[in-house]
DNA sequence: CATTATCTATACAATATAGAATAAATATGC
DNA sequence: GCATATTTATTCTATATTGTATAGATAATG
């Protein structure tokens, strides 16, 4: 295991959305998983460079998708986590909770 | 509020290691706490390349202390949290959380 | 002034961001 | 059935911000 195991913020974001919807996840919908789920505005270039980066360091593989016979409109690219890269949320995940555990701090609901 | 109101995955650590330590908070307890929590190893100038910006971004504030009865060494610069930190790593908590909650997948306890 | 603890400066690598350009598929008018 | 418009999606390019390591400066004590 590398010094730098753990997922920036964006990637872990990412990695969630994926996550999320299994099957149905490429560039656009993990967009608006995002945008739906965080009131954060994404633009859909940082998506698809996080993506490729995931891609490049093996924590996320893609394929490409048969054609839909909506509307027209170039042919998805499919993402899923891999072993690795459910091992990497994993460690993300649970550095922050061990941060965060006993903390005597009120989490507001902004 | 500016486009990017989103902690990085280190500066995140770091401000949750402040808000433990309150008022024993200074470079080299930021680390230990860190690497005592999570088992990373985290070298000392990232740590303070990273206060320094935080301070610069208004989430957090330093003073100088005292020297102390020890054995020698430099005086400390302790660090806190501010209220526009504190308003920071919350939603950078609650976005993760948005994401995480409901989510169909085992966390390990690696 | 030697020893110890801490901080500062600097350089470089990795991650995050935006927006324009390009590609692929279907629909439609003729 | 061909040309072209429209829709959906991806890729490319450029830049800013964050993360990391190392070396060395500074300050306090005895």
């Amino acid at each position: 295991m590398s010094r730098r195991d753990y997922l920036g913020e964006f990637e872990h974001i990412i990695v969630l959305a994926l996550l999320r919807l299994e099957d149905r996840a490429y560039g656009v919908t993990v967009r608006q998983e995002i945008e739906l789920r965080t009131q954060r505005e994404v633009s859909i270039g940082a998506v698809y460079a996080t993506l490729d980066r995931l891609e490049t360091k093996g924590y996320v593989t893609s394929h490409r998708g048969e054609p839909t016979p909506e509307r027209g409109g170039r042919s998805k690219r499919f993402f899923r986590v891999t072993a690795k890269g459910a091992a990497a949320v994993n460690r993300t995940h649970h550095a922050l909770q061990r941060m965060t555990e006993g903390l005597g701090f009120t989490w507001s609901h902004a």
